[in-house]
DNA sequence: ACTGTAGTCGAAACCGATTTAGGTAGCGGC
DNA sequence: GCCGCTACCTAAATCGGTTTCGACTACAGT
């Protein structure tokens, strides 16, 4: 098996717990016994056993990540790839690992909360879930440090998320300014970002002096192209069509261009449509999309930050939620009306 | 803190020993102790601490993921994030926990091997990878049991892959059958996949008689449309061009339709293409890519029930490789000639 | 009454580390 | 020569489980 500190103890003539010292660093070892134990540990490729340190120290810098794959689509989500991605990226850099929490563990079923304890997780990352959930709420009060993603919970644990209000106004403010004044904005389940991305689609569409007709409104699925095909020929089918729509995300930007070529109808020219996300394929087919990039790497890599801040520094007052910006892209699915 | 088996223990009067015993289904402790301390566990909400569990049996239940994110795209790469969908899905179902291995852990670095052995993984997937890389070589030869996505390490660990070769043969097929001679192929770097599928390229296109020209084969870069644009552009400058190019994968094919779009070609009319993967996006846009849709979430399924067997009876010969097909997605991409 | 044998359970070692409390050596000061 | 102080190191407890081995009880067999 692998070479454990005693091995490592009778090879350097030392006791256990002189090893274990002069490897963490303790004052009361003389510096060249620190060297000499140094080097022979190297040689002997020792390093020491994760759990069992664990076990004494209770800090395992692991940390869980909890990502539900039910109905959602779990890693398949661009978006939350990407965030998982840059969290992964931060985290790692700062010497902790991360592992999937689910609900199911040996042959039992654990909630998420206990799962995290069973392997002793330094803190978890919420991202990619029904906020709502009872599981999960459980999770974000309880005394396991965690941070999320896209969602506040009242204060509790600390937030990364995306400048949904700036960018749902960026968004209404460009399509207006090309002309455009029945504006339809398709928006997804009952979450924060779908209230907030709402608030500001009417505050933006007030402000701008512009009507916002109740039938103009209609309900989505994120991350679903067949929902946002739906809402496409629901739309169309008024008396007063809208001559351009806003989607929950960019794969709904593609379930929109899909029904309009079914009904054809081409981009830009009989209708506009933005997406929401900025994900690599919108700027890659013809035409473009037009759409809101977010920063994802960024929201994932800001969570590991505040994530960390709070493992390492748990009596610090709670951080505000940290707003990352975005960018407006003007592909070529919304054009001059 | 949590519940420990010593509380229990004192709870229900016997001895801890008794208790791991009763949970752990022992025959020397009656049926009426057991099912007592089920229930009195219950009650306390107690299960057991996972790496006090580990230190003493070596055994984890959790599984090292080796999937880098160097210049590659790791968790955005469809392909992968899918493959590693499938896989999480069917391992959590039997009971085991992923995380990912990376060569940082604490200040220091430590090889794939050793951040596995650092953590007592049960076993380790290796995926999207260089499988040339030295610190990869270490790791599918060590005593971790490891499987690999798509390459074959001879004889040291099994290898859950997609079935190239045919969905090359059916790919080249289709073609000719809609009456393209000239085809091109970008292939990717070289991999076990290249190899494979450039083989049954060649193959296929002999035994259909089809003339295969030198200047008609030309080095992508996996995953990168840039790549593939450049590729399309140097094909099409050929003194004769091709009819038809075979792409290494969807996102090359975006990545081709896009300088398509540049010079002025109409997919299909013009110039047929087609990608392989079918990633869903690919099914959505219009025109709908041909291309050979990969069975992913199969891929991932098999690697985890192949890695399972390789932990849970290592003394087990060696499987054969599991070779999942896939299904030729006829598109819009590609048209009768 | 003595032995044998299931059937149950407990004591203690052990996994590999960390950490507290204590021990020894050397040396200066008086 | 003794005290006290540093500097350095060791012994042992501890974390929370698992597992080996032995002990005890009750009952059947002789």
């Amino acid at each position: 098996m692998a070479v454990t500190i005693k091995d490592l103890a009778a090879r350097c003539g030392l006791s256990v717990s002189a090893i274990s010292k002069a490897l963490n660093n303790y004052p009361d070892i003389s510096e060249e016994t620190r060297a000499h134990v140094r080097k022979v540990a190297a040689e002997m490729g020792y390093f020491p056993n994760a759990q069992a340190r664990a076990l004494k120290t209770n800090r395992t810098y692991n940390i869980g990540v909890v990502y539900e794959d039910g109905n959602r689509d779990g890693l398949l989500h661009n978006f939350f790839a990407s965030v998982l991605d840059g969290f992964k990226r931060e985290i790692e850099a700062r010497g902790y690992d991360i592992t999937f929490i689910n609900r199911n563990v040996g042959r039992g079923q654990l909630s998420l909360l206990n799962h995290c304890k069973y392997r002793n997780m330094d803190g978890a990352l919420i991202a990619c879930v029904d906020f709502y959930n009872a599981d999960v709420v459980e999770l974000s009060q309880s005394d396991v440090p965690c941070v999320t993603i896209d969602h506040l919970f009242a204060a509790t644990c600390p937030c990364a998320m995306s400048d949904n209000r700036t960018g749902m106004r960026e968004l209404v403010q460009y399509v207006a300014s090309l002309g455009h004044r029945r504006i339809a904005f398709v928006h997804g389940e009952h979450t924060s970002v779908t209230d907030t991305r709402t608030s500001s689609f009417f505050e933006t569409m007030n402000a701008l002096n512009l009507p916002v007709s109740p039938a103009l409104l209609v309900q989505g699925v994120y991350h679903s192209p067949p929902s946002n095909y739906a809402a496409i020929k629901q739309l169309m089918a008024l008396a007063e069509p809208p001559s351009c729509v806003l989607l929950t995300d960019d794969y709904a930007g593609l379930g929109a261009l899909d029904a309009m070529a079914e009904l054809g109808l081409v981009p830009g020219r009989d209708l506009s449509v933005a997406g929401y996300d900025g994900i690599m394929v919108g700027q890659l087919m013809r035409p473009r999309l037009t759409t809101y990039q977010q920063d994802t790497r960024k929201v994932g890599g800001e969570a590991a930050r505040l994530l960390v801040g709070r493992i390492e520094r748990p009596h610090d007052v709670l951080p505000p939620p940290v707003i990352v910006p975005g960018k407006l892209l003007t592909g070529e699915t919304v054009a001059k009306l």
